[in-house]
DNA sequence: CTAACTGTACTATTCGTGTTAGTACAGTTG
DNA sequence: CAACTGTACTAACACGAATAGTACAGTTAG
């Protein structure tokens, strides 16, 4: 389900970008799977369409979807190098925030046990 | 060193509130050390003293620093929770991150090793 | 006491970015 | 042909960040 929330200091058309690259790189979006129009989603989500078609470009950019003029926007094929790059970014991430917490004084021990909660309490 | 980067998305005064609150949790500013004043900080960094006063009021809301009116800005002397909240927010960041980086497939290993990584290349 | 610092509190203005509003045009489809 | 699509514009608006300027009271070194 594509959302957006009104509140959060992030732009809509960035929330979209993440929203749909997430939703497409987990699988809930198939490739080729076709998404809502610029005008139908604006008016889903009660926002303008050129804030749609914003993100919608960045994620052609990105390569998360391809645009088919007069017909429409879709997923991806080869969504999978996306999800590569995806969890590439996300250690990358991880990274910064470990040297952070590291130097705020945060016991290896301490992300150690909350690593292991996190990745447990799915089962 | 306190420094901005006029160039990141993020806005001065927040950029400055990060930087201090660093630097008083990892003990680089001492307890009751005097801080730049709103003036001088200002003239260093190339910006306005209002900008300055900013990050300065709300850093007194945070218990990072104390002002005296006509004497300046000084650490506070209870920095030490202020550094345990500072841990804690770091731990929060994480557990986000980690549930972000599960359902985007990456591996548990991939961050163990990297987690390992940063906490023994300081040895 | 005075001059030169401090913090603090305002108002007004400027600026950049995100968002909206509106229009237009070409391709696609039933 | 009618009703969809994507795409490309321009203009206006809204909001927050940042600047500019002024003012006033407390502190301190001379």
């Amino acid at each position: 389900m594509i959302t957006v929330d009104m509140r959060d200091r992030k732009p809509i058309y960035e929330q979209l970008i993440d929203n749909i690259r997430t939703l497409a790189v987990q699988g809930h979006l198939k490739p080729d799977e076709h998404l809502p129009s610029v005008r139908q989603l604006a008016a889903e989500l009660a926002i303008n369409p050129n804030t749609i078609q914003k993100a919608y470009a960045e994620l052609e950019r990105q390569n998360v979807i391809y645009s088919l003029p007069g017909r429409g926007n879709f997923i991806s094929p080869d969504i999978g190098s996306v999800a590569k790059q995806e969890r590439q970014r996300q250690l990358e991430a991880l990274g910064v925030m470990f040297r952070q917490a590291q130097n705020a004084g945060v016991e290896k021990s301490e992300i150690q046990t909350l690593l292991d909660t996190v990745y447990n309490e799915s089962k």
